[in-house]
DNA sequence: TTGTATGCAAATAATTTGCACCAAA
DNA sequence: TTTGGTGCAAATTATTTGCATACAA
């Protein structure tokens, strides 16, 4: 899956997203491990979209130094995603990670030619989100929202191969 | 999956799904078989969402008259949704279809307690979609918005549950 | 020392696919 | 009769889990 996308400013925070990790272990009476470690740092470096699997792609192979268990960063993703650093959700059926923590609230738009992720920020949507809610007495805890399409580049091509195909 | 929901009124259509069916069959060359008719069939009997598990648990069992082996019920549901009677979208992982043709576009609240999907209609949420989208030239071909939390009567249960902890 | 965390491999779960046979058009 | 469709079982893919061992507190 390509998984570039256009990224928002981080937000400032008082805690880096190490110590955050440590508080929400230490909370819980979990363990910082070396691993747990070496992939908040390996995850907190790329600002970009991912899934377990190109995560793994990038990090050290079995054998090579702080090698970590594909088990362990599946494992270690959804304890990300409880401690509120990360943000996951279903897109084509995998489980795509992104920044949370430090990072503004925000919904995406989805290339369905190049597959790209482009963020955007909408108060209005949150405000619709509400109002909604609240009319049925839902209590919301977050919501999704994923505009679907072409973007601007991949309609670009198309018409251009349109434009070839006449000639 | 619990699938109940609170279902809008359907739209009055020229073509039935099934007439809508054959025409999408014809158009692109391929076959009325009596899976497909008994299939369609099973799907617009109910109203509400469903995954491809369990509508092959409503459907007859092997050895039974009409039954439909599960690659074909897979095969068909994207089938359905190609031809645009169904859409499909991902949930907990598991992917979730509904009727579409015939029925107005809508998004859902999903309760996270009950996982019951509630729908909405927003003229509002439509319209920023198509402002944001236009901004940055992306072309729209539709969206998907889910808004998760607690319904209104599993607000109630966990209410009442705390006051019970608290004698 | 004590229980949590990790690595490995096996297990799951949902879905897809290869292939021989069946049946619309 | 020709080509698409179906059923079956095996393959895939992403992810989870059981278990023995390793290690943080």
């Amino acid at each position: 899956m390509s998984n570039s996308s256009e990224s928002l400013e981080p937000l400032r925070v008082s805690l880096s997203p190490q110590e955050r990790f440590e508080e929400y272990l230490q909370t819980r009476g979990l363990r910082q491990t070396s691993q747990r470690k070496f992939l908040i740092e390996a995850v907190f470096q790329e600002h970009d979209h991912f899934d377990a699997d190109e995560l793994i792609d990038r990090l050290p192979r079995r054998g090579e130094e702080n090698y970590v268990s594909s088990a362990t960063v599946y494992r270690t993703l959804r304890e990300f995603v409880d401690a509120g650093l990360l943000k996951s959700f279903q897109l084509d059926g995998r489980t795509v990670y992104e920044l949370d923590y430090g990072y503004p609230q925000h919904d995406h738009l989805y290339c369905n030619v190049c597959r790209k992720l482009i963020e955007f920020q909408s108060e209005a949507l949150v405000a619709i989100r509400d109002k909604v809610a609240t009319e049925i007495s839902f209590r919301v805890s977050g919501h999704r929202m994923i505009i679907q399409g072409t973007c601007k580049d991949c309609g670009k091509l198309r018409r251009k191969k349109r434009k070839q195909d006449l000639v």
